[in-house]
DNA sequence: AATGAATGAGAGTTCATTCAT
DNA sequence: GATGAATGAACTCTCATTCAT
């Protein structure tokens, strides 16, 4: 019936459905139901239920951050190579927002399938790219959230009237700061020391109440 | 052997496998094996799985959020609420660490639990006790990054070599910093012009590659 | 319904089915059906196919086979403690017919069950215990085909008119009239010249034609 | 790659594997793969999988088989055709011992195939030419021993450091013995008296012990 | 002389759940 | 306060086979 294209169709699907309601709870028999085929076409194209997601991570994420890994190992550690880095990664992300979205819902089915180590190792590079191995503890988190941040806004703003273009720009800025402020912490204070709690206007957290139970 | 704990102990080991395994590779076999009890004897202390999962999100997470949320609506919406309401966030996440990390790594299967939908709420009230209804989009995603930075960072910060007290401290301090950013934007601009792409040393997001495929 | 009898019960009809179809060829389905039972009773009480299978040959084969090798070590190595090691491998042979033949109509697929290792070595042991481990090559033979022709028997003279009874003095007449043959070859030469080509009657191996495609 | 001599090749592959793994355990797709073809080009060459089984054993097996018996037939039946059947049987064996190796260990599947049958009816007709249809019991036995110790031995020897060659005629050896001696024993008595319980020296199946649980 | 794509049937296995005791 | 025994539904996966090209 189609020709050639009943791969690509098949992580379509997959990649829909796996966002839609989780890895696990969605059944290769649902999946071929959905694309019209029987479950034993699925497996002529993949060779397992994880090769389809493998397949749709590697293509759609994996190789994406690795390209931009590949780009910025060949950068000097500027505060603008870092800020470059959020933008392509942003660009990335916006490309495979579904794929990403599943990524972030399903990390404990990640964890156990082999691509999951892959784009854990991948992520931790990037992270390393934009952050001072020794840095202080707020300006780790400051990093680390820029890239949260930029891969969490789609679902977290999904409810908010604006095209997703707007969502991402806001999502990037924001992101940006965070890299910056941690990057120019980094080259004011020299040690642990004069780093951390925050100057510029940001009030100290002043921890007096928080019982929360 | 043991008292009447049972059920608490269920509770315990069942988070421990949720949070190790992810919600649907923990079988309830493989919970009662580790418990040294049959299946049937989950049975009679809990509904379904689902009920024992419920049982520890409701006490652990959605009553702590709700007291949150209970004390911050008879307080005047000043900045200083909603640094306390992170505060007490913050708090309440420490306290439940392993649970947080499994609802963080498991959306997917919370949102098909009806105590998914109950905590998605929660965690929206919050939201909205920080962010402003129509503040600008970059404020918006301040604010979702600042809650995010509180529950993700204990896994996120899970290989650096500081104590889970500094790195909370580490969180709180750079959510609240977020959300101070945020408020001071809708004090400054009235409407969604002035606000959003950021003053205050921050560059502009200036999008200039992007390209990451 | 049927009470505690259940796991016996699978175990007849699955060995029978296994006997009559193979092992392969014999589905869970099938075996569950026959009992009326779900396939999911089966996992109730084992824990794999291959767990019921085990559990037969444990019981009706290795186990006989592993108390005929204990006794065996403690006697001196006669000829007479030969014939009764043959006595007693009849009796547990006769014992469990139907395990016997399915082990070896089944070999190919007993290979790659763990079982299938344990009694293959048992085997081997029992054929030491009966074999010289430096003895003529026609010795050796005498010695497998010894006990091959006491497992063997039942089938091969299945459509012959007596009873089994019968059946295994004849094949436990025949073994034992080899295994003799061998001791005192071993008894009389001393080393590999002059054991070997039959005296006694026995017309040498004369090879003449011989081709047959 | 390959000239014309795919049919040939996709029987050496298969008897390989069927050998190695056993009938069912042996998927077209493992003999396409390791042949380097698709599935489908097996079907080319041959209708189904018992095809390609059936086209081996014809050959290999059922056709010698077939020779022996006819030639057989038409020669007198005495002790010297006797040895000459067991003589020739041992050739056929020995050249195509992977074969008979294969049906030897995969009975309960060949018992299913059509050419498991034909195989089966050449054994016995071969068994019939070597015994006497009213012969004692024993001498029975001693029949189907001879047969089988035959194609067994490659198998039961396979660890004994000598060449095929010199296993091949002590199994000769012991089958001729045995044949040898059933003879006699059909000329010495006349009916079911005198015969079975062996004189010469072998002891009496004296059944004393016995237990083997 | 062979492939690419697919199918239908069925395999073994696991799951949450039930209920009489 | 639990267990032993069982179920029904679903799962992933594999198989021999077909057929248009």
């Amino acid at each position: 019936m189609s020709r050639g294209n009943t791969r690509q169709r098949i992580q379509d699907v997959a990649l829909e459905m796996f966002a839609e309601r989780g890895y696990e709870k969605s059944s290769l028999r649902e999946i071929a139901e959905q694309l019209g085929v029987t479950k034993a076409a699925l497996y002529y194209h993949f060779k397992t239920k994880e090769d389809i997601v493998i397949s749709i991570v590697d293509d759609l994420a994996a190789k994406p951050c690795a390209a931009i890994v590949a780009w910025a190992e060949h950068q000097p550690r500027t505060l603008e190579t870092k800020l470059e880095v959020l933008r392509r990664y942003s660009g990335a992300v916006s490309h495979a927002a579904r794929l990403f979205r599943f990524m972030q819902e399903n990390q404990a089915a990640m964890r156990e399938l082999s691509i999951g180590e892959t784009m854990k190792s991948h992520i931790f590079t990037l992270l390393d790219l934009l952050r001072d191995e020794d840095a202080a503890l707020a300006d780790q988190v400051r990093c680390s959230s820029a890239l949260f941040t930029i891969h969490a806004t789609p679902y977290t703003l999904r409810e908010i009237g604006a095209t997703s273009e707007e969502k991402r720009k806001a999502a990037l800025e924001v992101a940006q700061e965070l890299v910056t402020r941690a990057h120019q912490d980094g080259e004011a204070g020299t040690t642990e020391t004069a780093k951390g709690a925050g100057t510029r206007g940001t009030p100290k957290a002043a921890e007096t109440t928080g019982s929360a139970a």
